[in-house]
DNA sequence: CAACCGTGGTA
DNA sequence: TTACCAAGGTT
């Protein structure tokens, strides 16, 4: 039987019930191909939930401010996506009618949108013959037919669509496309695969040559950096000062307290150095330090070192003050939320 | 195009 | 504890 033939039968009876399996409309589709990037199901279910409700249609997305999308997706990390996902819907009201783009090449213009996701979408909605290359789809076909070229270098994601769009040639597009995804989250996994029972068993040159667990292979080349954060936590009982972060760079757009950042520990003699304080105190803050210990925030790139310093004064007429009663309409990151959590139940 | 963009789960 | 990685995309 044929690769797709044997994969398809498979899906049939294994297939996952998912909130968005039964439907195929791209709006649907589409937020819910966003939320998963790079994100397990059982991570983004709770949040494909919230939007759906908050936002039932494309259109009550793009009506909604981006502060409130971002609060929606707070948690959930890579925020560009909502970003993203929030100028889409824009962009589809206002420029395509509210009509949304029906092929893979008018989907590939979607901002946040790139050759995967627009393939799912292409062939889960409009049965378009387009392969989706995921991290499972990766490790099927680099398995199965025993393929070392890295997955991560361009030579190989070039490689592996060609591959796949020729696997895809005879088959349902809708059907193949998540079975094979399924297929490579629920059989075919990264550590302990289930060889034994399984369906492609006989055609895998991997397992033959037991070469299962040296694929895909991969480059590395992620080195991590080490930031020094030190988070100013303007306190006087009522209020605090919050700003939202600008700029290109991690958590766009989400908020935070006035951050000073430096290339080492520092402590708040050297603070009170930074223009932050020369700016706004001329008189000498007390700081106190909230946290001893550093918290380190582990990203996939940088290990952000952070200290919270509390800044007890009445002198914050200079700044645009908050309530501590309205801090949880702001979007934060993860990281601050931790804080707020902590401090707030004091 | 190599570097960057979050958070959480697992071996 | 570390390393990997999870329905990737942008710059």
């Amino acid at each position: 039987m044929k690769f797709y033939k044997i994969l398809e039968m498979w899906y049939l009876n294994n297939k996952r019930d998912l909130p968005w399996r039964n439907s195929s409309n791209p709006y649907f589709i589409w937020l819910s191909e966003i939320i998963l990037q790079q994100t397990r199901i059982q991570q983004g279910l709770d949040y494909y939930k919230v939007f759906i409700e908050h936002y039932p249609t494309v259109q009550d997305l793009a009506n909604a401010s981006e502060d409130e999308v971002l609060k929606d997706w707070q948690g959930l990390g890579y925020y560009s996506r909502a970003r993203n996902l929030h100028f889409s819907a824009q962009y589809i009201c206002n420029e395509l009618n509210g009509v949304f783009p029906s092929t893979y090449k008018e989907l590939l213009k979607l901002k946040g949108v790139g050759d995967y996701t627009a393939s799912a979408i292409a062939s889960i909605c409009f049965n378009e013959k387009t392969a989706v290359v995921d991290g499972n789809v990766y490790r099927v076909l680099s398995r199965y037919f025993n393929i070392n070229t890295p997955i991560n270098s361009p030579k190989g994601i070039k490689y592996f669509k060609e591959l796949a769009q020729e696997l895809i040639k005879d088959a349902n597009p809708k059907d193949y496309n998540q079975a094979i995804m399924d297929f490579g989250s629920m059989v075919c996994k990264p550590a302990n695969p289930t060889c034994d029972t399984c369906v492609l068993a006989d055609g895998c040159i991997a397992k033959a040559k037991n070469l299962i667990n040296d694929l895909p292979v991969k480059e590395k080349k992620l080195k991590v950096k080490n930031k020094f954060f030190n988070f100013i936590v303007i306190d006087n009982g009522d209020f605090t000062v919050i700003e939202k972060r600008t700029g290109n760079g991690i958590w766009k757009n989400l908020y935070q307290f006035p951050l000073i950042e430096t290339d080492k520990p520092v402590d708040d003699q050297a603070l009170i150095e930074d223009p932050f304080f020369k700016n706004n105190y001329t008189k000498n803050p007390e700081l106190t330090l909230y946290n001893p210990e550093p918290w380190v925030h582990k990203l996939t790139h940088q290990h952000l070192h952070t200290h919270f310093w509390i800044l007890n004064t009445n002198s914050i007429d200079n700044f645009e003050t908050t309530p501590w009663s309205n801090i949880d309409d702001f979007a934060v990151p993860k990281l601050i939320h931790n804080f707020l959590e902590e401090y707030n139940s004091k």
